[in-house]
DNA sequence: CTCAGTGTTCAGTG
DNA sequence: TCACTGAACACTGA
């Protein structure tokens, strides 16, 4: 689930919550699967330094400590972030752990451990290494032209892939696709300008809307799509009352492209 | 017990 | 080498 608004979101806590803090220990659950580099370097690159700034490129988030080298978070699919003081609060799934000269700890919270921490030298060298593209935020309508006119990809797989623009997962593909009225399985060289300033236009909406609501669905705009995938509700609902368009009120379309399970509405994003 | 689902990477094909 | 497709990864929760 963390896509850009999410990740955005927990930078914000970690400033508020471990930026500034002394590094005294770690501890990882399952150090060869989650760390990208050995638990003892990584121990030692963060010993006694402090967290002295953040960043986010997409869905990574990089933390630089007061060493100038770069703490790495990806929170792959389940990842999460908490800070806390007493061993009795340590969250459910609690993968790894830093712990803080003042008493407190923050929590690398992931059930599925497909989340990674490790250490690049630099912002600009772990993205290079990357190949991440620009941030969803941060990309032109003329790097985005630029990058899909010529692609013979339907367009969804195209949003999703992190080196052309960073930061876009499924939902939110899919929303984004729904507010610029493109179908999904529509072939990027096929779009027009118009439909590309339409897309850009919906990747911007999207994403403010969603750090807005601090990436809680529930409270997103009635007119978003994300709500027809159920993981909202607050009172039970039946999924033929969920999966309409919240346009037209008439059933949506849900598929497959690219592999991944898609909703679309027939009528607004015909092919 | 089975299976969907989430993001990334990698093997295979053209 | 590049563009594209599809499976694999680990695990939970339905």
């Amino acid at each position: 689930m963390p896509e850009l608004p999410e990740v955005e979101t927990y930078r914000r806590y970690f400033e508020e919550t471990a930026l500034g803090q002394t590094v005294m220990d770690l501890k990882a659950e399952d150090p060869r699967r989650q760390l990208t580099i050995d638990y003892d370097t990584l121990l030692q690159a963060l010993k006694g330094t402090q967290f002295v700034s953040t960043h986010r490129i997409g869905k990574h988030f990089l933390i630089t400590l007061s060493t100038g080298k770069v703490l790495v978070l990806h929170f792959g699919m389940t990842g999460d972030l908490a800070y806390y003081r007493d061993e009795e609060d340590t969250p459910q799934f609690a993968r790894i752990v830093f712990y803080f000269q003042n008493g407190f700890r923050l929590a690398f919270i992931d059930s599925r451990k497909f989340g990674r921490v490790g250490l690049a030298a630099s912002i600009e060298e772990y993205q290079q290494k990357k190949a991440l593209g620009p941030d969803a935020l941060d990309i032109t309508l003329a790097e985005l032209t630029t990058s899909l006119e010529k692609r013979k990809a339907p367009i969804k797989p195209l949003l999703l892939d992190q080196k052309i623009l960073a930061g876009i997962g499924n939902w939110i593909a899919d929303e984004v696709l729904f507010q610029a009225k493109i179908n999904p399985a529509k072939t990027a060289n096929t779009l027009n300008p118009e439909e590309f300033e339409q897309l850009h236009a919906a990747i911007q909406l999207v994403l403010n809307t969603a750090i807005e609501h601090e990436a809680l669905y529930q409270t997103f705009p009635k007119s978003f799509l994300i709500h027809a995938r159920g993981w909202d509700e607050v009172v039970e609902t039946t999924a033929s009352e969920r999966q309409v368009c919240p346009r037209h009120h008439t059933p949506l379309a849900i598929t497959k492209v690219g592999g991944r399970t898609t909703y679309f509405c027939p009528i607004c994003q015909p092919l």
